[in-house]
DNA sequence: CTCTTTTATTAAACAATGTTCAATTAATAA
DNA sequence: TTATTAATTGAACATTGTTTAATAAAAGAG
Protein backbone atom coordinates (compact mmCIF):
# COMPACT_ATOMS: atom_id res chain seq x y z
CA UNK A 1 0.00 0.00 0.00
CA UNK A 2 1.32 3.48 -0.66
CA UNK A 3 0.39 6.54 0.68
CA UNK A 4 -2.11 6.90 3.72
CA UNK A 5 -2.48 10.36 4.87
CA UNK A 6 -4.78 9.22 7.71
CA UNK A 7 -3.10 10.95 9.87
CA UNK A 8 0.05 13.95 9.31
CA UNK A 9 3.54 13.58 10.32
CA UNK A 10 3.07 15.66 13.76
CA UNK A 11 0.15 13.12 14.17
CA UNK A 12 1.88 10.50 14.22
CA UNK A 13 5.00 11.34 15.75
CA UNK A 14 2.73 11.71 18.53
CA UNK A 15 0.84 8.56 18.40
CA UNK A 16 4.32 6.92 18.62
CA UNK A 17 5.56 8.81 21.72
CA UNK A 18 2.55 8.34 23.47
CA UNK A 19 2.51 4.25 22.48
CA UNK A 20 5.85 4.33 23.41
CA UNK A 21 5.47 5.83 27.05
CA UNK A 22 2.65 3.35 27.16
CA UNK A 23 4.58 0.84 26.30
CA UNK A 24 7.89 1.09 28.55
CA UNK A 25 4.74 1.73 31.84
CA UNK A 26 3.28 -1.89 30.73
CA UNK A 27 6.35 -4.01 30.21
CA UNK A 28 9.02 -1.92 31.11
CA UNK A 29 11.47 -0.10 29.12
CA UNK A 30 13.76 -3.08 27.94
CA UNK A 31 11.01 -3.91 26.36
CA UNK A 32 10.37 -1.20 24.28
CA UNK A 33 11.27 -1.78 20.62
CA UNK A 34 10.39 -0.09 17.19
CA UNK A 35 7.80 -3.07 15.61
CA UNK A 36 5.43 -2.71 19.06
CA UNK A 37 5.62 0.44 18.69
CA UNK A 38 5.12 1.12 15.02
CA UNK A 39 1.95 -1.93 15.58
CA UNK A 40 0.10 0.20 18.68
CA UNK A 41 -0.19 2.88 16.30
CA UNK A 42 -1.44 1.21 13.05
CA UNK A 43 1.88 1.57 11.03
CA UNK A 44 5.31 -0.12 9.98
CA UNK A 45 8.86 0.49 10.92
CA UNK A 46 9.67 2.17 8.04
CA UNK A 47 7.03 4.70 8.98
CA UNK A 48 8.33 5.60 11.96
CA UNK A 49 11.84 6.41 10.18
CA UNK A 50 9.92 8.54 8.32
CA UNK A 51 8.82 10.46 11.13
CA UNK A 52 11.90 10.08 13.69
CA UNK A 53 16.10 10.23 12.75
CA UNK A 54 16.44 7.32 15.25
CA UNK A 55 15.17 4.91 17.75
CA UNK A 56 16.92 6.88 20.14
CA UNK A 57 15.22 10.34 18.62
CA UNK A 58 11.95 8.56 19.52
CA UNK A 59 13.24 7.79 23.11
CA UNK A 60 14.16 11.04 23.48
CA UNK A 61 10.58 12.90 22.65
CA UNK A 62 9.38 10.13 24.92
CA UNK A 63 11.51 11.53 27.26
CA UNK A 64 11.07 15.28 26.71
CA UNK A 65 7.56 14.06 27.63
CA UNK A 66 8.13 12.46 30.76
CA UNK A 67 10.31 15.59 32.26
CA UNK A 68 7.57 17.80 31.23
CA UNK A 69 4.63 15.53 32.71
CA UNK A 70 6.97 15.56 35.82
CA UNK A 71 7.70 19.14 36.00
CA UNK A 72 4.11 20.17 35.25
CA UNK A 73 2.88 18.00 38.11
CA UNK A 74 5.34 19.40 40.54
CA UNK A 75 4.39 23.31 39.63
CA UNK A 76 0.98 22.53 39.93
CA UNK A 77 1.79 21.78 43.41
CA UNK A 78 4.43 24.13 44.44
CA UNK A 79 2.41 26.90 43.19
CA UNK A 80 -0.30 26.63 46.45
CA UNK A 81 3.08 27.23 48.34
CA UNK A 82 4.15 30.25 49.77
CA UNK A 83 7.14 29.67 51.71
CA UNK A 84 10.57 28.94 49.82
CA UNK A 85 11.65 25.83 51.95
CA UNK A 86 8.00 24.14 52.12
CA UNK A 87 8.38 24.62 47.91
CA UNK A 88 11.75 22.54 48.19
CA UNK A 89 10.42 20.11 50.22
CA UNK A 90 6.81 19.83 48.08
CA UNK A 91 9.37 19.47 45.09
CA UNK A 92 11.20 16.51 46.24
CA UNK A 93 7.73 15.13 47.41
CA UNK A 94 6.27 14.86 43.99
CA UNK A 95 9.73 14.12 42.27
CA UNK A 96 9.47 10.96 44.13
CA UNK A 97 5.47 10.81 44.00
CA UNK A 98 6.07 11.02 40.19
CA UNK A 99 9.50 8.80 39.86
CA UNK A 100 7.24 5.68 42.04
CA UNK A 101 4.19 5.87 39.85
CA UNK A 102 5.92 6.15 36.51
CA UNK A 103 9.51 3.96 37.64
CA UNK A 104 10.22 2.76 33.88
CA UNK A 105 8.94 6.10 32.65
CA UNK A 106 11.52 8.15 35.02
CA UNK A 107 14.31 5.94 34.64
CA UNK A 108 14.10 5.58 30.92
CA UNK A 109 15.18 9.52 31.29
CA UNK A 110 18.50 8.94 33.22
CA UNK A 111 19.24 5.05 32.03
CA UNK A 112 18.79 6.28 28.00
CA UNK A 113 22.30 6.82 26.79
CA UNK A 114 22.41 8.68 23.38
CA UNK A 115 24.93 7.87 21.44
CA UNK A 116 27.80 9.74 21.10
CA UNK A 117 26.91 10.53 16.94
CA UNK A 118 23.89 11.90 17.85
CA UNK A 119 23.86 14.97 19.92
CA UNK A 120 21.52 15.54 23.03
CA UNK A 121 18.98 18.04 21.76
CA UNK A 122 19.30 21.51 23.40
CA UNK A 123 15.60 21.29 24.27
CA UNK A 124 15.82 18.30 26.39
CA UNK A 125 19.10 19.50 28.27
CA UNK A 126 16.43 22.44 29.32
CA UNK A 127 13.54 20.84 30.34
CA UNK A 128 16.21 18.74 32.96
CA UNK A 129 17.47 22.01 34.10
CA UNK A 130 14.32 23.59 34.61
CA UNK A 131 14.23 21.30 38.33
CA UNK A 132 17.53 22.60 39.15
CA UNK A 133 16.86 26.57 38.85
CA UNK A 134 13.34 26.10 40.77
CA UNK A 135 15.14 25.25 43.60
CA UNK A 136 17.64 27.90 42.84
CA UNK A 137 14.89 30.36 42.75
CA UNK A 138 13.90 29.15 45.90
CA UNK A 139 17.21 29.15 47.91
CA UNK A 140 17.69 32.32 46.44
CA UNK A 141 14.19 33.31 48.24
CA UNK A 142 14.98 31.68 51.55
CA UNK A 143 18.67 34.14 51.67
CA UNK A 144 18.51 36.35 48.95
CA UNK A 145 21.81 38.25 50.05
CA UNK A 146 23.71 35.18 48.94
CA UNK A 147 25.55 35.43 46.26
CA UNK A 148 24.27 33.54 42.56
CA UNK A 149 26.99 31.13 42.10
CA UNK A 150 26.90 29.79 45.35
CA UNK A 151 22.57 29.58 45.20
CA UNK A 152 23.13 27.45 41.99
CA UNK A 153 26.10 24.74 43.75
CA UNK A 154 24.03 24.33 46.46
CA UNK A 155 20.93 23.55 44.33
CA UNK A 156 23.05 21.44 41.89
CA UNK A 157 24.56 19.38 45.09
CA UNK A 158 21.22 19.59 46.97
CA UNK A 159 19.04 18.20 43.81
CA UNK A 160 21.44 16.16 42.85
CA UNK A 161 21.39 14.00 46.37
CA UNK A 162 18.01 13.66 46.11
CA UNK A 163 18.42 12.65 43.04
CA UNK A 164 20.60 9.77 43.79
CA UNK A 165 18.48 8.88 46.37
CA UNK A 166 15.90 7.98 44.37
CA UNK A 167 17.37 6.09 41.81
CA UNK A 168 19.33 3.97 43.84
CA UNK A 169 16.15 3.26 45.63
CA UNK A 170 14.04 2.97 42.58
CA UNK A 171 16.68 0.16 41.13
CA UNK A 172 17.08 -1.67 44.59
CA UNK A 173 20.24 -1.04 44.90
CA UNK A 174 19.97 0.95 48.16
CA UNK A 175 21.36 0.35 51.61
CA UNK A 176 19.40 -2.74 52.78
CA UNK A 177 17.53 -2.95 49.81
CA UNK A 178 15.21 0.26 50.54
CA UNK A 179 14.38 -0.76 54.59
CA UNK A 180 14.89 2.83 54.74
CA UNK A 181 12.02 4.90 53.37
CA UNK A 182 12.46 7.36 50.12
CA UNK A 183 10.70 10.26 51.80
CA UNK A 184 12.58 10.49 55.60
CA UNK A 185 15.89 9.69 53.63
CA UNK A 186 15.28 13.00 51.48
CA UNK A 187 13.65 15.11 54.12
CA UNK A 188 17.32 14.67 56.91
CA UNK A 189 19.30 15.71 53.16
CA UNK A 190 16.73 19.01 52.45
CA UNK A 191 17.17 19.76 56.18
CA UNK A 192 20.99 19.31 56.36
CA UNK A 193 21.94 21.38 53.03
CA UNK A 194 18.95 24.01 53.76
CA UNK A 195 20.34 24.77 57.35
CA UNK A 196 23.82 24.65 56.28
CA UNK A 197 23.21 26.80 54.02
CA UNK A 198 20.88 29.23 56.20
CA UNK A 199 23.95 29.22 58.32
CA UNK A 200 26.82 30.60 55.75
CA UNK B 1 37.38 -29.10 16.85
CA UNK B 2 36.52 -30.59 20.74
CA UNK B 3 38.22 -31.02 23.93
CA UNK B 4 41.21 -28.23 23.95
CA UNK B 5 41.35 -28.03 27.68
CA UNK B 6 44.05 -25.19 27.81
CA UNK B 7 42.55 -24.05 30.27
CA UNK B 8 40.02 -24.62 33.34
CA UNK B 9 36.49 -23.82 33.76
CA UNK B 10 37.75 -21.24 35.95
CA UNK B 11 40.68 -19.78 34.16
CA UNK B 12 38.18 -19.09 31.33
CA UNK B 13 35.62 -17.05 33.36
CA UNK B 14 38.57 -15.15 34.69
CA UNK B 15 39.60 -14.32 31.21
CA UNK B 16 36.37 -13.74 30.01
CA UNK B 17 35.64 -11.01 32.72
CA UNK B 18 38.97 -9.70 32.28
CA UNK B 19 38.42 -9.48 28.62
CA UNK B 20 34.76 -7.97 29.20
CA UNK B 21 36.51 -4.93 31.19
CA UNK B 22 39.00 -4.18 29.30
CA UNK B 23 36.15 -3.96 26.14
CA UNK B 24 34.31 -2.15 28.02
CA UNK B 25 36.92 0.31 29.06
CA UNK B 26 37.87 0.73 25.64
CA UNK B 27 34.73 1.06 24.00
CA UNK B 28 32.49 1.41 26.38
CA UNK B 29 29.60 -0.51 27.98
CA UNK B 30 27.07 -0.64 24.94
CA UNK B 31 29.80 -2.23 22.69
CA UNK B 32 30.02 -5.06 24.87
CA UNK B 33 28.72 -7.95 23.01
CA UNK B 34 29.74 -11.65 23.55
CA UNK B 35 31.21 -12.45 20.18
CA UNK B 36 33.33 -9.42 21.16
CA UNK B 37 34.59 -11.45 24.53
CA UNK B 38 34.76 -15.20 23.07
CA UNK B 39 37.04 -13.70 19.92
CA UNK B 40 39.26 -11.55 22.61
CA UNK B 41 40.60 -14.86 24.93
CA UNK B 42 40.18 -17.09 21.81
CA UNK B 43 37.13 -19.00 21.91
CA UNK B 44 33.52 -19.05 20.70
CA UNK B 45 30.12 -17.94 22.39
CA UNK B 46 29.30 -21.32 22.67
CA UNK B 47 31.64 -21.76 25.54
CA UNK B 48 31.32 -18.68 27.07
CA UNK B 49 27.80 -20.19 27.61
CA UNK B 50 29.33 -23.34 28.77
CA UNK B 51 30.99 -21.11 31.55
CA UNK B 52 28.27 -18.81 32.22
CA UNK B 53 24.44 -19.00 32.79
CA UNK B 54 23.96 -16.06 30.71
CA UNK B 55 24.60 -12.75 28.79
CA UNK B 56 23.82 -10.90 32.50
CA UNK B 57 25.58 -13.34 34.31
CA UNK B 58 28.54 -12.23 32.49
CA UNK B 59 27.72 -8.35 33.03
CA UNK B 60 27.65 -9.25 36.91
CA UNK B 61 30.57 -11.14 37.61
CA UNK B 62 32.43 -8.25 35.55
CA UNK B 63 30.23 -5.94 38.15
CA UNK B 64 31.64 -7.88 41.11
CA UNK B 65 34.94 -7.34 39.61
CA UNK B 66 34.44 -4.02 39.54
CA UNK B 67 33.16 -2.65 43.07
CA UNK B 68 36.18 -4.72 44.32
CA UNK B 69 38.41 -3.07 42.88
CA UNK B 70 36.44 0.26 43.57
CA UNK B 71 36.45 -0.76 47.58
CA UNK B 72 40.01 -1.89 47.73
CA UNK B 73 41.20 1.82 46.06
CA UNK B 74 38.81 3.57 48.88
CA UNK B 75 40.31 0.95 51.51
CA UNK B 76 43.53 1.46 50.88
CA UNK B 77 43.32 5.08 51.07
CA UNK B 78 41.53 5.28 54.44
CA UNK B 79 43.58 3.13 55.92
CA UNK B 80 45.95 6.14 56.57
CA UNK B 81 43.89 7.97 58.47
CA UNK B 82 42.40 8.01 61.52
CA UNK B 83 40.11 10.59 61.65
CA UNK B 84 36.43 9.44 61.07
CA UNK B 85 35.27 12.37 59.20
CA UNK B 86 38.35 12.48 56.63
CA UNK B 87 37.81 9.10 56.24
CA UNK B 88 34.44 9.79 55.00
CA UNK B 89 35.99 12.56 52.82
CA UNK B 90 38.07 9.78 51.64
CA UNK B 91 36.11 7.76 50.90
CA UNK B 92 33.98 10.13 48.50
CA UNK B 93 37.37 11.34 47.19
CA UNK B 94 38.31 8.64 45.74
CA UNK B 95 34.55 7.24 44.97
CA UNK B 96 34.90 10.01 42.51
CA UNK B 97 38.17 9.22 41.63
CA UNK B 98 37.20 5.68 40.37
CA UNK B 99 34.24 6.61 38.69
CA UNK B 100 36.47 9.23 36.84
CA UNK B 101 38.78 6.77 35.95
CA UNK B 102 36.39 3.93 34.83
CA UNK B 103 33.11 5.82 33.76
CA UNK B 104 32.27 2.97 31.69
CA UNK B 105 32.88 0.20 34.47
CA UNK B 106 31.60 2.48 36.90
CA UNK B 107 28.26 3.05 34.81
CA UNK B 108 27.61 -0.58 34.01
CA UNK B 109 27.27 -1.11 37.66
CA UNK B 110 24.37 1.00 38.18
CA UNK B 111 22.40 0.84 34.49
CA UNK B 112 22.72 -2.44 34.07
CA UNK B 113 19.14 -4.26 35.00
CA UNK B 114 19.61 -7.69 35.55
CA UNK B 115 16.31 -9.49 34.39
CA UNK B 116 13.50 -10.11 36.93
CA UNK B 117 14.15 -13.82 35.94
CA UNK B 118 17.80 -13.89 36.57
CA UNK B 119 17.70 -12.46 40.79
CA UNK B 120 20.68 -10.51 41.95
CA UNK B 121 23.21 -12.67 43.50
CA UNK B 122 23.64 -12.00 47.13
CA UNK B 123 27.28 -11.81 47.07
CA UNK B 124 26.63 -8.63 44.47
CA UNK B 125 24.86 -7.17 46.70
CA UNK B 126 26.49 -7.30 49.68
CA UNK B 127 29.49 -5.95 48.00
CA UNK B 128 27.39 -2.93 47.51
CA UNK B 129 26.35 -2.77 50.85
CA UNK B 130 30.00 -2.45 51.74
CA UNK B 131 30.56 1.40 51.20
CA UNK B 132 27.37 2.22 52.96
CA UNK B 133 28.51 -0.02 56.19
CA UNK B 134 31.82 1.76 55.78
CA UNK B 135 30.11 5.36 55.92
CA UNK B 136 28.29 4.09 58.93
CA UNK B 137 31.12 2.76 60.75
CA UNK B 138 32.54 5.88 60.80
CA UNK B 139 29.31 8.10 61.17
CA UNK B 140 29.27 5.80 64.47
CA UNK B 141 32.76 7.10 65.66
CA UNK B 142 31.96 10.43 65.10
CA UNK B 143 29.12 10.22 67.57
CA UNK B 144 29.05 6.95 69.56
CA UNK B 145 26.08 7.90 71.81
CA UNK B 146 23.51 7.95 68.50
CA UNK B 147 21.18 5.20 67.95
CA UNK B 148 22.50 2.58 65.37
CA UNK B 149 19.57 2.94 62.74
CA UNK B 150 19.91 6.48 62.96
CA UNK B 151 23.35 6.19 61.70
CA UNK B 152 22.71 3.90 59.36
CA UNK B 153 19.51 6.23 58.19
CA UNK B 154 21.84 9.30 57.62
CA UNK B 155 25.20 7.48 56.27
CA UNK B 156 22.40 5.78 53.66
CA UNK B 157 21.32 9.18 52.97
CA UNK B 158 25.19 10.52 52.74
CA UNK B 159 26.17 8.27 50.33
CA UNK B 160 23.01 8.05 47.76
CA UNK B 161 23.29 11.59 47.65
CA UNK B 162 27.02 11.24 46.94
CA UNK B 163 26.51 8.77 44.40
CA UNK B 164 23.59 11.07 42.65
CA UNK B 165 25.91 13.86 42.20
CA UNK B 166 28.53 11.13 40.43
CA UNK B 167 26.57 9.46 38.30
CA UNK B 168 24.53 13.09 36.87
CA UNK B 169 28.03 14.26 36.16
CA UNK B 170 29.18 11.44 34.72
CA UNK B 171 26.22 10.99 32.35
CA UNK B 172 26.09 14.45 31.22
CA UNK B 173 22.91 15.69 33.01
CA UNK B 174 23.90 17.62 35.81
CA UNK B 175 22.79 21.17 35.55
CA UNK B 176 24.64 23.64 33.75
CA UNK B 177 26.64 20.40 32.03
CA UNK B 178 28.79 20.31 34.72
CA UNK B 179 30.08 23.86 35.25
CA UNK B 180 30.59 22.67 38.87
CA UNK B 181 33.33 20.46 40.16
CA UNK B 182 32.13 17.29 41.20
CA UNK B 183 34.56 17.69 43.94
CA UNK B 184 33.15 21.11 45.64
CA UNK B 185 29.39 19.53 45.36
CA UNK B 186 30.31 16.78 47.33
CA UNK B 187 32.33 18.72 49.96
CA UNK B 188 29.03 21.01 50.61
CA UNK B 189 26.93 17.80 50.65
CA UNK B 190 29.44 16.16 52.97
CA UNK B 191 29.60 19.73 55.19
CA UNK B 192 25.49 19.50 55.69
CA UNK B 193 25.22 16.42 56.34
CA UNK B 194 27.92 15.76 58.71
CA UNK B 195 27.55 19.14 60.51
CA UNK B 196 23.39 18.60 60.58
CA UNK B 197 24.46 14.85 62.31
CA UNK B 198 26.31 16.38 65.06
CA UNK B 199 24.19 18.63 65.76
CA UNK B 200 21.67 16.19 66.49
C1' DC C 1 46.62 -50.76 25.45
C1' DT C 2 41.75 -50.60 23.71
C1' DC C 3 37.17 -49.44 24.09
C1' DT C 4 33.71 -46.68 26.21
C1' DT C 5 32.09 -42.72 28.40
C1' DT C 6 32.25 -38.14 29.38
C1' DT C 7 32.75 -33.36 28.25
C1' DA C 8 34.83 -29.21 26.05
C1' DT C 9 34.45 -26.77 21.77
C1' DT C 10 32.78 -25.38 17.52
C1' DA C 11 29.90 -24.07 13.67
C1' DA C 12 25.67 -23.34 12.26
C1' DA C 13 21.17 -22.07 13.04
C1' DC C 14 17.46 -19.37 15.59
C1' DA C 15 14.51 -15.46 16.70
C1' DA C 16 14.56 -10.66 17.63
C1' DT C 17 16.64 -6.32 17.19
C1' DG C 18 17.54 -1.49 14.67
C1' DT C 19 17.90 0.09 10.04
C1' DT C 20 17.60 0.63 4.95
C1' DC C 21 15.41 0.62 0.46
C1' DA C 22 13.14 -0.50 -3.79
C1' DA C 23 8.45 -1.04 -5.03
C1' DT C 24 3.84 0.59 -4.71
C1' DT C 25 0.07 3.53 -4.26
C1' DA C 26 -2.32 7.53 -3.16
C1' DA C 27 -2.53 12.53 -3.08
C1' DT C 28 -1.23 16.72 -5.46
C1' DA C 29 0.18 19.63 -9.39
C1' DA C 30 0.30 20.73 -14.17
C1' DT D 1 -5.84 13.39 -17.74
C1' DT D 2 -1.28 12.99 -16.95
C1' DA D 3 2.95 13.69 -14.38
C1' DT D 4 5.08 14.49 -10.15
C1' DT D 5 5.64 14.01 -5.41
C1' DA D 6 5.63 11.64 -1.19
C1' DA D 7 3.71 8.24 2.23
C1' DT D 8 3.71 3.40 3.31
C1' DT D 9 4.91 -1.16 3.02
C1' DG D 10 7.38 -5.55 2.90
C1' DA D 11 11.33 -7.62 2.41
C1' DA D 12 16.03 -7.60 3.18
C1' DC D 13 20.36 -6.57 6.08
C1' DA D 14 23.66 -6.95 9.74
C1' DT D 15 24.05 -7.70 14.53
C1' DT D 16 22.47 -9.16 18.76
C1' DG D 17 21.81 -13.16 22.65
C1' DT D 18 20.96 -18.02 22.77
C1' DT D 19 20.50 -23.04 21.55
C1' DT D 20 21.99 -27.35 19.69
C1' DA D 21 23.78 -31.16 16.99
C1' DA D 22 28.17 -32.66 15.60
C1' DT D 23 32.95 -33.48 16.79
C1' DA D 24 37.12 -34.36 19.00
C1' DA D 25 39.85 -34.87 22.84
C1' DA D 26 40.44 -36.21 27.58
C1' DA D 27 39.33 -39.51 31.31
C1' DG D 28 38.02 -44.07 32.90
C1' DA D 29 37.22 -49.24 32.62
C1' DG D 30 38.71 -53.61 31.38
Amino acid sequence: MGRRSDHSRDEIRDMAVSAAAKIVEKVGYQSLTARKVASEIGYTVGTLYHVFHNFDDLIMHVNAQTIDEMAALIQRHIRKKRNPEVRIRTMAEYYVQYATDHPDRWRLVFEHEPPRSLATPARLKERRDVMFEMVADNLRELSPESVSHEVEHTATALWSGIHGICILALTGKLYLGGAFSMVKLIDTLIDSVINEFRRV
